[in-house]
DNA sequence: TATTAATGTTTTGTATATCTAACATTATGT
DNA sequence: ACATAATGTTAGATATACAAAACATTAATA
């Protein structure tokens, strides 16, 4: 899954870790968040969405493989 | 965290089986999202919102506790 | 260029989402 | 009332999100 996170952040003027602590995670866990390296909680996924000022759906991209 | 799965289910006429089959999971996992007794991976609310027809916001309902 | 901030990587441990399977209860239909 | 479908519950196993901590690399800034 591919992530709006990092240019979202940059909008925002955040750093991984003033995100992390926004959304009360470690720093890491943005990083893969980011990278896409993992499939996060419903909640995070809403926590890191309000912290961006955004919603889930324009800060996650679902692709097609999403649905197998 | 509550959901809105068990009346989006009806209104498309769906089982628990018949949606855990539509998203491929198991039964008790529907049952168990329904219930507010787990907070699901991203994906998979993702699949359950699709398979309902509808998305993520509509279906899990976000409350105040969900950001601490 | 030297120092610090920001990002990236790796490892180990823990909590929990999800699976599997079996059984129990409640609804629905004949 | 009986059969079957739908829903609910419980218990044990497995995979993985996330924590924690330590270190490595890249960017930024004086």
């Amino acid at each position: 899954m591919k992530t709006r996170i990092k240019e979202l952040r940059a909008r925002n003027k955040l750093t991984q870790a003033d995100l992390a602590s926004l959304v009360g995670v470690r720093r890491e866990t943005i990083l893969f968040l980011e990278k896409g390296k993992y499939n996060p909680s419903l909640k995070l996924a809403h926590k890191v969405a309000m912290a961006l000022g955004s919603t889930i759906e324009e800060v996650f991209i679902f692709e097609e493989e999403d649905l197998l």
